[in-house]
DNA sequence: CCTATCCGATAGTAGAACTATCTGATACTG
DNA sequence: CAGTATCAGATAGTTCTACTATCGGATAGG
């Protein structure tokens, strides 16, 4: 089987630039910035990659370009893969890379009730970062002048239990623990990604059923 | 009532950054990237602002800081909403706000045919940006080794169709057409960001239920 | 009248994410 | 084994974004 190939293969940068599509300045700038460990080396100006390379850069793509962290964000998951501690802290890292911290000031209690009563029921420590974000987005919300959309709430919360239950089951799934560290960070960062470019196909969906389209209809 | 003050209030550019909490320089800044319209002019160099430019300032504020967007993305938005374009059209400038483009070469077929399937019944275009970005999301877990995702994606699409009627039906609660076109812009653009920070929340729940912690438990 | 403040234009800054160049050293080629 | 191509690593430069600061002339208010 082919897995017998992967201890083995062996190339230079430039055969990792091409196989993978990213620039070898890229990648060197990858390196410098501790995203991607370095080669081994076979003298003081040489150095071999392998798969374990070509895999690493594939993650940090798909994190960077299509879950759409910063490099500085994106090290902190690498990190925190690679790095032996259990699978609960990896999940918070990789919950905290996703959404840049809230200042718990600048947000009022009155969101903070709002937004805890629709988690009625759930075990949320209080400095969740998701349970600061949906505050904030009440107030948000609220100070726009969208006064009553608890309802709007309530059912986007049912929506969140739907997806992390998938989430959860997912992660249920793997055995290994390196397995469980990377579906835990790829889920948690390609989720938001997967969720909201399937609502948008969902809303169009839902308003051309609601607004049923005799030709040149106007939503 | 309070509202009788809202076409008298006129103030010069520092009250509208005191009562804004932006600074001056990055209001002139909003007024050259054409976000924001000029105040009424009393002289050469003389202007007034009120209410609606503090609203304004508000909603850019949301777009930006809340909903992540670019300013170039946030100026199509707000545009939009001043436009007297159809509310459809209005609808597809915010959802493209929102998304950077995908170069539909980039997916593979496989991928948009796994994800048309899980849209089977729905009424959707072929270049929905959010089909693409599923799509894309599809390719990118498959490629990093996470194979049989056809389950956790099916779930998601259950969970985005929750979503999407929470919105249409929040959009038909307003009638006059510019509330309805404010809600469709910050529900999109919010939508993503409430979504993400209750799915955070979710989780911890979820896995704090399947994982029911005696003391020192390990997720 | 005189100082504070205003408007608009122009220029400058800080950070992020690359990208290019340079310096020796190593490896393949004929 | 000479010569050219390539390599690794260090350093410096570029582009873009989102502000931020300064300037010049005009107005406002005590």
């Amino acid at each position: 089987m082919a897995m017998i190939e992967r201890d083995t293969a062996a190339w230079k940068m430039a055969e990792l630039s091409s196989r993978s599509g990213v620039p070898v300045a890229t990648i060197k700038f990858y390196q410098r910035e501790n995203l991607l460990p370095p080669g081994e080396r076979t003298g003081p100006n040489q150095a071999l990659y392998g798969d374990a390379h070509l895999d690493r850069i594939r993650l940090i793509r798909a994190l960077i370009e299509v879950g759409g962290l910063s490099v500085a964000a994106a090290r902190q998951v690498v990190e925190a893969i690679d790095s032996e501690r259990p699978l609960q802290e990896t999940f918070e890292i990789a919950q905290h890379s996703v959404s840049e911290p809230i200042d718990p000031e600048t947000v009022t209690t009155d969101a903070l009730t709002h937004v805890d009563t629709l988690m009625t029921g759930w075990h949320v420590s209080a400095d969740n970062p998701g349970r600061l974000a949906a505050a904030r987005v009440f107030d948000t919300f609220t100070g726009i002048g969208q006064v009553d959309a608890a309802g709007w709430f309530r059912r986007y919360a049912a929506a969140a239990l739907l997806a992390a239950e998938a989430d959860i089951d997912e992660l249920d799934a793997r055995v290994e623990r390196a397995a469980k560290a990377e579906i835990v960070v790829v889920g948690t960062v390609l989720g938001d990604t997967l969720f909201s470019g399937l609502r948008r196909a969902a809303q169009e969906h839902v308003s051309s059923l609601r607004y049923a389209a005799p030709p040149e209809s106007e939503l």
